[in-house]
DNA sequence: CGTATTTCAGGCTTACTGATATAC
DNA sequence: CGTATATCAGTATGCCTGAAATAC
């Protein structure tokens, strides 16, 4: 098992193919909660983090402010966030979630626990925290301003 | 360190960064050397594998049969494949690596090499192969069959 | 006949860019 | 004035579907 199969030793190949499989079925089963994994980055920062502007969200989650027009259109039109004009400055929105909102998150989160159990299956707990260890470093590095 | 950021804990959302991220990392490091990283993951496929038919390349790849002709004419406009009719089925075209596509492999394996280094620059050798592991574990069980 | 192969033509999603109008 | 914000329009890519022509 040495270059035997170096298509599959590259981390990222599989790197992008598990994330290919994950978000399939993150995105399959947030679908049956009418939801999308935007609407759950967007509604945990405002219940972790505040209420914000836009472009504060966008920063925090990694939507981007093009996006995320759309996703807010989608969480106001099911009333799970308010977007009021900012009195401070009024080229900004002050976007709240609304206790819809919060009722939305909790049953999100409920949702995505299964769903990751479902992800993680073949990896016990502790080797699914090296996992997100391991990961969160990878982004961490490739996210900071030094490259 | 609780539920402070609970949406950077999420498996999910760090694959997808992350994914995102090497993407990146990986298209223009290759793109610098004229390739794809299609054009290795079929390159890499038929000289460790063999000559194949394009079904059979696609099974190997991951790449769809849709896509893997355009890739195809990619690599033969650069005299790295060669097509032949399959005498034993003309139904197929038996792709064949040539020299100059041996040649390619052996180079962007030396891109790749880098390329990864500077994707896990913050893992020690140890951490690589974890993450690896972890990787292909999670691949393993949501390609096979059984779900 | 049904099935497999190559190919083409397109759909849909996600990440991203650019331009506008407005307000600081 | 330059900068920031919200919005809209559009690009590029990756994954995927469907259908044609041909051969089994």
């Amino acid at each position: 098992m040495n270059s035997d199969d170096r298509l599959r030793q590259r981390a990222s190949r599989l790197l992008s193919q598990v994330a290919t499989r994950s978000d399939r079925l993150i995105n399959e089963g947030l679908a049956q909660a009418d939801a999308r994994k935007w609407h759950y980055a967007v509604l945990a920062s405002l219940q972790d983090f505040g209420p914000a502007s836009q472009a504060a969200l966008s920063k925090r989650t990694g939507i981007y402010r093009s996006d995320m027009v759309g996703v807010l259109n989608e969480l106001a039109m099911r009333q799970l966030v308010e977007r009021a004009p900012d009195p401070d400055d009024q080229r900004r929105n002050v976007i709240t979630v609304s206790t819809a909102g919060r009722r939305q998150l909790r049953r999100l989160d409920r949702v995505l626990d299964v769903l990751h159990d479902e992800l993680l299956a073949p990896l016990d707990a502790a080797e699914r925290e090296q996992l997100v260890s391991l990961l969160t470093r990878l982004l961490d590095h490739h996210d900071s301003p030094g490259s």
